[in-house]
DNA sequence: TTATTATATTGCAATATTACGATGAAAGGA
DNA sequence: TCCTTTCATCGTAATATTGCAATATAATAA
């Protein structure tokens, strides 16, 4: 089928996999160390430096986009993509909520 | 293609991409929230918890237990599966680490 | 206007993922 | 031994993802 049950999880559940899933690909997490590496970037500069043709790193640059991670201003015939700090740091809080459940008990069993 | 051309990126975005990978989906996502939960358990408790058929969960729990977040001990008949807390907490850390590159600089662009 | 540069979109092929019915295997009970 | 319970594996259908060539679009330059 490939098609996630979503209807059957929590709100929260969804928001933290589909987070998940967006930074489950290489290309996806080399974009993000150089946009944090430079702190400014054009398309082009991430088509040399990751090494994959221009329109799958365009596809990339779509999926971290749609879930609002990176945002891109136009400057004149380039676009100058880059971290949304604020939507990054939201994400953070909310996935390092889930990565901190192991602190909430001390339960132990095997 | 359908093919991630994990060859040309460096381990560690491979294995932060991998971890991502694993937590993309809302039903491992909610096993591994009810593992913490009740701090042990066995594969049926996760049936009816979760709503997903028999062998789908079985298939989650083992992409969950190939990159080593949970383990699984055979009790008779039974299989008691627990969150792997010393990989958990690497996994932790590998994830944070990258999380927190938005503190590493303080340049601001767009 | 035409050409150039930079990025996005489309279309498609190859492969991966998700889900589940059917079946298998292992342990315990009757 | 045979049955039941519990979980794993196999096989398969439906859909999603990845990657790229070709093409479209948009802005600027000549």
């Amino acid at each position: 089928m490939g098609v996630t049950k979503s209807e059957i999880f929590t709100v929260g559940q969804n928001e933290i996999s589909s987070i998940a899933k967006v930074l489950g690909h290489p290309a996806r997490i080399a974009i993000l160390e150089h946009l944090f590496k430079i702190d400014s970037c054009i398309c082009g500069d991430l088509v040399d430096e990751i090494g994959l043709a221009q329109p799958t790193i365009s596809q990339h640059l779509k999926e971290l986009k749609k879930i609002g991670l990176i945002k891109g201003n136009i400057e004149g015939t380039s676009v100058c993509y880059c971290i949304d700090k604020e939507n990054w740091s939201a994400m953070k809080t909310t996935f390092s909520t889930f990565l901190d459940k192991d602190l909430e008990d001390t339960n132990t069993c095997c």
